[in-house]
DNA sequence: CTGAAAGCGCTAACAC
DNA sequence: GTGTTAGCGCTTTCAG
C-alpha cells in the first residue's frame, strides 16, 4: 500500500479511501491510484485490516464430518447466508471427537472469527464461554450445547421419531426394534425417546433386545440388525436413528428373505427409488436458520438465547409400510 | 498480551515465549506467567501474528458445491492432510460460476492463506498469476488449471469413460446415448471424448441425437434422457457423465417398461442396493493428492508443474450388463 | 479533498 | 533467563 502511495504519489491514506471506496477522493486521483493498484498487483492484506478494525467477516463452524451429506448441506446453507453478508466460512470436522471440537472452535476464536456455529460432539461447551463474553456470538445446531446456554437450532427428533415409529405402529407392528447413534449424543437419545413414547403412547412394552445405541459403524449397526432379527422375539419393523444407520439397515434387510419393516431417521439421496419411508429434517434449514440466528447476534440484536425446533416430515415410500411377517 | 505481562510481572517477550512455548524460561516464572493466563482469560490474536510472520496456517479450497456428496468427501480429505500440518481449510462454492470462483480465490489471497486448492469452474485462471508470484501455492483439483501452468491433480476421465461404454459395448450395445455436464466444464468434455472413442474404437457411429452435454438441473437431464429413448433411433444404454446426472437418470429409468442398460461416472451412496454399474473415482484421493502436493511445496519444494492422473475404477452391479432390448 | 502520525497485538532482533 | 525496541500493513484521528 506504500508502495501504491509512492507510485501515484498520493499518500498513504488517499489510496486506503480508493480500496474501501469511501468518499472524498477526485475521480481523477482516484484513476491515479487505481493505475498504480494494477501495475503493482496490489491486494489488500485483510490481516491487517482485521487487527486494526476487529472484525474479521469470518465466522466458523464445527460439524461432525462435512463427508456426510447432511452436514454437507447444512455447512452449505450456513455458506450462503455467510456469503450474503459478505462473510467467509471456516469448517472444521471435530469427527464426533469432543476434544477435538474444543480445539477447532478455540482455533476459531483465535482467528478472530466473529461469529461461531457448533455441532457439538461435546456435552460441556463452558470452555465456550470466556470466547463468549469477549464477543463471539455463538450458535449452537442439530444439538443443544451442554452446560451453557445459548441460541439453539434444532430438529425436533423426539417429535420425529415418535411419529415414526407410530406409523409402523399403525401399520400393525408390535415388536420395533431401535438402532441409533452412541447415548452421548443428545439427538440419539432424544430419538430413542420417542420410540420409547411411541410404544407407551400404543402401551406396548419394549424388550431391552430390541435397542441399541453405539457408533454408526457399519459392522456395529450390521451386528445390531441382526441380532434383532434372531432370538426368541425377533422384531418384524426397525427405526433407524439416523442418515448412517439406515444405510446399513438397508443393506442388511436386503440380504434377508423375510420382510422387514424400515422408517430411518433423516432422509437420504434415491431413497425415493428403494422405497424408503422417512423421517425428513431440513438441513439446509437447519444451517440457514442457525447462520440467521447468528448475524442477528453480530447485528447487535440483545436477546436471551432463542431455542428453536425445526419441524420433521414423514414421507413414506413402502418400507415403512409393510406388515408384519 | 501487555495485560497478561503487567499481571504476571514480566516483560511482553516472556508472555510471547510462554504462548508459544519457545525455550529460555524459568519454570516458575512461566507458571506465573500461565496463571495470568487463565485468570484473564486470554487467548493469542493470529492476526497480530499472521501479520507479524507472514504465514496465516490455512489454506483455501474452492470447490463447486459442498452439498454434492463428492465435492464433501473431497473437501473432508483435505481438511484431514491440513490438519496433519496444523492448518486450517477455508471453504467456498462456486456454483460453477467462473466469476464466484473468482471472487472466492481472491478473498483467500487477500486474507493471505498460505495455499490455495482450487476446483475450476472457470477456463481462465490468469488472474491467479500475481497471488501464485507473490507465493500463494496453488493446486488444481478435479478439473485443469485455464492458460496458466500449474500442479494438477485430476482423474483419468477420458479413461474412465471408455472404459465404461466399451463395457456397454461389450454387452451387445450398440446405440448407446451419453448425457453429461456442461461442455464448459473439462471433465464434461472429456467423458464425452471417452465415449466417442470407445464407440469408434469399436466402429460404431455417433448419432447427434444420442450426445447430450448441459446442465446437470434434473429437468434437463429428465428431458435429454427422455428425448434418447423416443425417435427413430432410440437408445439402448446410457452413459452418465457425472453423479448428479446418474441419479436423474435412474429415476426416469425406473419409470420406463422397457429396460436400458446405465453406466454412470462416479460411485453413488446406496448404487449397491440398486444395482447401477460406475465407473467409480476416489474423491477422497483426490483431495488427499492435491493437499498433499500443496505442502510439499508449501514445504519449499521447487519443481515443475506436476501432473497427476488417478486411476479410475469399473464396479459391475447390474444395471451396465443389461442386454439391449 | 488530502496527508501525517499513532497504534491495533504480536514477534524478531537485539540488548541486558 | 529476560526485557526493550521496532515494525508487520492497515485504519483512525485529526490537522491541513
Amino acid at each position: 500500500m506504500k508502495d501504491v502511495a509512492a507510485r501515484a504519489g498520493v499518500g498513504l491514506k488517499t489510496v486506503s479511501r480508493v480500496v474501501n471506496s469511501e468518499p472524498g477522493v477526485t475521480p481523477d486521483t482516484e484513476r491515479r491510484v487505481q493505475e498504480a493498484i494494477e501495475s503493482l498487483g496490489f491486494r489488500r492484506n485483510d490481516s491487517a485490516r482485521v487487527l486494526r478494525k476487529g472484525r474479521t467477516a469470518s465466522i466458523g463452524l464445527v460439524l461432525e464430518d462435512l463427508a456426510d451429506p447432511f452436514y454437507g448441506a447444512l455447512s452449505r446453507a450456513v455458506e450462503e447466508v455467510a456469503r450474503a453478508h459478505g462473510t467467509l466460512l471456516i469448517n472444521g470436522s471435530s469427527a464426533e471427537d469432543p476434544d477435538r471440537e474444543q480445539e477447532l472452535a478455540l482455533a476459531f476464536c483465535a482467528r478472530r472469527v466473529d461469529g461461531l456455529i457448533v455441532i457439538p460432539a461435546g456435552d460441556d461447551h463452558r470452555y465456550l464461554e470466556p470466547e463468549i463474553k469477549a464477543g463471539i456470538a455463538t450458535v449452537f445446531v442439530d444439538r443443544p450445547a451442554g452446560r451453557i446456554d445459548a441460541d439453539t437450532v434444532l430438529s425436533d427428533s423426539f417429535g420425529g421419531a415418535r411419529a415414526g415409529v407410530a406409523h409402523l405402529i399403525a401399520h400393525g407392528h408390535r415388536r420395533i426394534g431401535f438402532i441409533g447413534d452412541r447415548p452421548r449424543i443428545h439427538t440419539a437419545v432424544e430419538r430413542l425417546r420417542g420410540y420409547r413414547t411411541a410404544m407407551a403412547d400404543e402401551g406396548l412394552a419394549v424388550s431391552d433386545s430390541w435397542v441399541s445405541l453405539g457408533t454408526t459403524a457399519p459392522e456395529r449397526v450390521r451386528a445390531a440388525m441382526l441380532g434383532m432379527l434372531t432370538g426368541p422375539e425377533p422384531v418384524t419393523a426397525v427405526f433407524a436413528g439416523n442418515n448412517r444407520v439406515t444405510v446399513t439397515v438397508v443393506r442388511v434387510l436386503a440380504e434377508q428373505t423375510r420382510r422387514v419393516a424400515l422408517v430411518g431417521f433423516d432422509d437420504i439421496e434415491l431413497a425415493d427409488l428403494l422405497g424408503i419411508t422417512v423421517i425428513a429434517q431440513d438441513s439446509a434449514a437447519l444451517g440457514r436458520t442457525a447462520a440467521e440466528q447468528l448475524f442477528r447476534r453480530l447485528d447487535g440484536v440483545e436477546e436471551k438465547p432463542v431455542r428453536v425446533a425445526l419441524r420433521t416430515m414423514l414421507i413414506p415410500r413402502g418400507s415403512g409400510e409393510i406388515p408384519p411377517s
